[in-house]
DNA sequence: ATGGTGGATTCTCCA
């Protein structure tokens, strides 16, 4: 059994409710995991994803910040959220497929401007949510787990357009690649898009600051797939929709998609 | 070193 996935960091579910649709339509994924849908959970448009046969969501939402969504076509139980580094924000939530799957789906703290938590609280707050995201995973190993998101770091030096110029850049310091590969570490968590696309540049996010973000293409790798190995060592594959970049109204991040052999 | 754009909400915060 195929069973496939996206991840999209929509920036506004209900502005954005159009480019949602047609990604449904075109792509028609099983399962869309949204970050940053900026509404609280009963304003959410989900009459016309339902139309769609996306008739399951499972969600969290505050007025105006944060906020994470699960569409599914497939029936999903929701179980529950966490709230990481005590911040009261809508930033997780997991859900169960029939088939014993759990997809946990995470919007990790930006982390503010200056990557030094001494002068910026925020960036502070986002080291510490990724530690206690370690420490859960570590404290209760998850399995048949698939973990996506915008998890707001670009680890590797292929993931963003300049390392030398981004390393004290809030995404890609060295610090927060630490935080991050001690969570993948703690989970037992293996990288689905680079082991499917294991070579050359790769970006799921362009600032809307560049003039011509395509073709400055100054973009970086803030959206993940992650899964555990009893789900990784079947077959998978990976690709992330740039174009979506360029439609109407854009987010600025693209969706990631992966397909697994279930 | 700075400011650039975009969204939700507001007398501005966040990314």
């Amino acid at each position: 059994m195929s069973f496939s996935l996206a991840t999209w960091n929509i920036n506004s579910v209900r502005l954005r409710e159009p480019i949602v649709l047609k990604l449904l339509q075109e792509e028609a994924p099983d399962v869309l995991c949204l970050q940053e849908c900026k509404s609280p959970v009963d304003k959410i448009p989900t009459e016309g994803f339902a139309a769609l046969g996306y008739q399951h969501m499972i969600a969290r939402g505050q007025k105006g910040y944060n906020g994470v969504a699960i569409l599914s076509k497939l029936p999903i139980e929701d179980v529950g959220d966490k709230d990481f580094a005590g911040l009261g924000h809508a930033r997780h939530v997991a859900g169960r497929l029939e088939n014993g799957v759990t997809i946990h789906n995470f919007y990790v703290p930006a982390g503010g401007d200056k990557p030094d938590r001494e002068v910026n609280e925020k960036f502070g707050q986002k080291l510490d949510y990724l530690t206690e995201m370690r420490d859960w995973f570590h404290g209760d190993r998850p399995e048949k787990s698939i973990l996506v998101g915008d998890l707001n770091i670009a680890p590797r030096e292929d993931d963003v357009w300049s390392h030398k110029q981004l390393l004290k850049v809030v995404s890609h310091t060295p610090i927060e690649v630490e935080h991050l590969a001690q969570t993948q570490e703690a989970g037992g968590w293996v990288d689905i898009t680079r082991q499917d696309i294991p070579e050359g540049l790769l970006y799921s996010w362009w600032s809307y600051r560049a003039r011509d973000w395509d073709a400055a293409d100054k973009g970086r790798r803030l959206d993940h797939v992650w899964a555990t190995p009893d789900i990784s060592n079947a077959g998978h594959s990976s690709r992330i929709l740039r174009a979506a970049r360029g439609w109407e109204k854009p987010s600025d991040h693209a969706p990631v998609f992966a397909s697994f052999d279930l």
